[in-house]
DNA sequence: GCCGTTTTCGGCCCGACTGTTTTCAGTCG
């Protein structure tokens, strides 16, 4: 077997699926088919087992739409890296053709057009061609298609090639699991952007504390995981792991390990601030330690092996990493006025979840008894409503079953409640995608915008306000619509969506899903500060994403959010109070 | 290409929206 074989994982399988999918489409095969190795694609993410070993067993077949010719593909690519069918549909489709499709609005027809008229087969080539408005000359397209063209490719550029937080985290976490178990690691923390919960990461910062730096740089570099050593030297070494992330590690003296964490974990403009402090009291702060100016030799620091002590020698109280961004927290740490900001171990409840009922994986049981698990008092399922066709939206008659399945769960897990919600449509119009009467038969509801994104920031506005000022809206879902790396938040007046949110007591969500993040930190802490009522929910699609609300804690808290500010760190009878005090 | 207590063939999930059109194709989720 090759070895790059022994490297296809599911997610990799499925890229390739995916790819051949697109290709069909180019192609202008039945669009069926398209379908099919999307879908094929998709279930294998939701697997839970390595194809390698379904394959073995000979259980392909038993993966929602694998069939014989896809079962067939996912085998090849198993035993050799590769697939004829994938092969042959790239040499039948003009290379760059798949290129042009990352341009949002661009589809396979778009592309085609494009290719056979222009032979474009870069993004560049195709920014080139819209700007000198070649591209309005074409059948099927004129200038406001090559506007949006245009600001796509704006978007795309755009990307900075970061990951999202949770792909960062997994990566770190296996890293540090894997270097802890070396002999001499006394301590071992994750640093940088990714401790700060950042909602996007460059890179991977390790701290390690060691009195032998090299067998764990050793250990570090031969790791099964990394792709390439970049850098290697005797207390740092940087690498790039499989899935592209780079990974930084830096070891240090046990002695000098808080003020590394501290100096590692930035942000370089907090790191800025802090030493201008140490040079006005004669004191000189690095990555080893805190000193009197001239005296930096080892062993003479004043402070460096808790971030504490640092911190208390510079006339600070310790700092939550999530604040060190030099927007004021150290004129708070001076005057001891830092707030305390939520944990995760202060969320009662989950309020925005989805089944397999809609677009989610998981059936209802199986996500009230995680959460359940998690130490949750209750779990609001927020299925969707028919407006977006794709998710299977909810009918009156499956929402009578839902609430009946929730009143069945309730008397099995006991004192843990569900409650059964819904995440609503705003239409383009501003109208909620159920009529009142049904809107009425939910504990909580959840607003959100799903379409016509390229509204005028007055009407998007003004969609988002109305359905906030609906007397039967509980929250606002992902207020910016923002995907992180994808897509531009719409249009839309924040300040006076947050008024709105104050006027009405509907509540602002936290999204914690890591491609959303929303609402943004900084307009968290514009929200809080004008007293708007907050929920953190991790609008999990599967049990293990029940866990992203760490992530909207995380946000939450660079958003300087309290508890008292989030409305699900109260039980649930509270939570519900809150909701009908603002019908 | 997959799938079936209606079907082994003929459907497939589908609605909203946009921009192009003059009744619809393309894209998105």
């Amino acid at each position: 077997m090759p070895r790059e074989a022994l490297t296809f994982d599911n997610d990799a399988i499925a890229k390739v699926l995916d790819e051949i999918a697109d290709l069909l489409e180019l192609k202008g095969e039945n669009v069926f088919r398209a379908v099919t190795y999307r879908a094929a694609a998709r279930s294998i993410r939701d697997l839970r087992e390595p194809l390698a070993k379904l394959a073995q067993e000979k259980r392909l077949k038993e993966i929602p739409k694998v069939g014989s010719s896809v079962g067939e593909a996912i085998e090849q690519i198993i035993a050799t890296g590769r697939s004829t069918r994938h092969e042959e549909l790239k040499a039948a489709v003009p290379p760059g053709l798949l290129t042009l499709l990352r341009v949002g609005g661009v589809g396979p027809a778009t592309a085609r057009t494009i290719y056979d008229h222009l032979r474009i087969t870069t993004i560049e080539e195709l920014e080139e061609a819209a700007k000198d408005h070649r591209l309005q000359q074409l059948p099927k397209i004129q200038a406001k298609t090559e506007e949006n063209i245009l600001r796509s490719i704006a978007a795309l550029k755009q990307r900075t090639g970061r990951s999202l937080l949770h792909e960062a985290k997994a990566a770190a976490t296996s890293m540090v699991e894997y270097l802890r178990a070396e002999d001499g690691v006394e301590r071992i923390a994750i640093a940088g952007s990714l401790r700060r919960y950042k909602e996007t990461i460059g890179d991977i910062d390790i701290v390690v504390a060691a009195d032998d730096a090299l067998p764990i740089m050793e250990t570090f570099v031969r790791a099964p995981s990394i792709e390439r050593v970049l850098a290697r030297g005797d207390t740092k070494s940087s690498v790039v792991e499989s899935r592209g992330l780079q990974i930084d590690l830096r070891v240090v003296p046990p002695a000098s390990y808080g003020a590394a964490l501290l100096y590692f974990t930035g942000s370089k403009e907090h790191n800025v601030r802090l030493r201008g402090l140490a040079l006005r009291r004669k004191l000189l702060l690095n990555e080893y330690g805190l000193y009197r100016v001239g005296a930096e030799e080892r062993g003479q620091e004043i402070a460096s092996a808790t971030e504490e002590e640092v911190y208390a020698a510079l006339g600070l109280t310790w700092i939550p990493p999530e604040l060190r961004e030099d927007h004021g927290e150290i004129d708070a740490a001076q005057g001891g006025a830092l707030p305390k900001l939520v944990e995760l171990a202060d969320v009662r409840g989950d309020l925005h979840t989805h089944t397999n009922w809609t677009d989610g994986r998981d059936p209802l049981a199986d996500m009230a008894k995680r959460a359940r698990a998690k130490g949750y008092a209750y779990l609001a399922v927020t299925d969707h409503s028919p407006g977006l066709g794709m998710t299977n939206g909810l009918s009156l008659d499956r929402i009578q079953a839902r609430i009946a399945e929730a009143a069945k769960l309730n008397g099995e897990l006991a004192p843990f409640r569900v409650i059964v919600g819904t995440e609503v449509d705003i239409r383009a119009n501003g109208n909620l995608d159920y009529p009142d009467e049904v809107l009425a038969k939910f504990d909580v509801v959840s607003a959100s915008v799903h379409s016509s994104f390229a509204q005028p920031r007055e009407a998007m506005t003004a969609r988002i306000n109305g359905a906030m000022r609906h007397p039967l809206v509980t929250a606002i879902s992902h207020p910016t619509g923002r995907l992180l790396e994808k897509r531009e938040p719409y249009a839309v007046d924040l300040d006076a969506v947050i008024d709105t949110a104050v006027e009405t007591g509907t509540w602002i969500e936290v999204n914690g899903g890591p491609e959303r993040l929303d609402l943004p930190d900084t307009w968290i802490r514009k929200a809080a500060g004008r007293g708007a009522t907050l929920v953190v929910n991790s609008d999990a699609h599967a049990i293990e994403e029940l866990e992203w609300m760490d992530l909207g804690c995380g946000t939450a808290r660079r958003g300087w959010a309290t508890a008292a500010s989030i409305v699900n760190t109260r039980g649930l009878e509270a939570v519900l109070a809150a909701r009908k005090a603002r019908r």
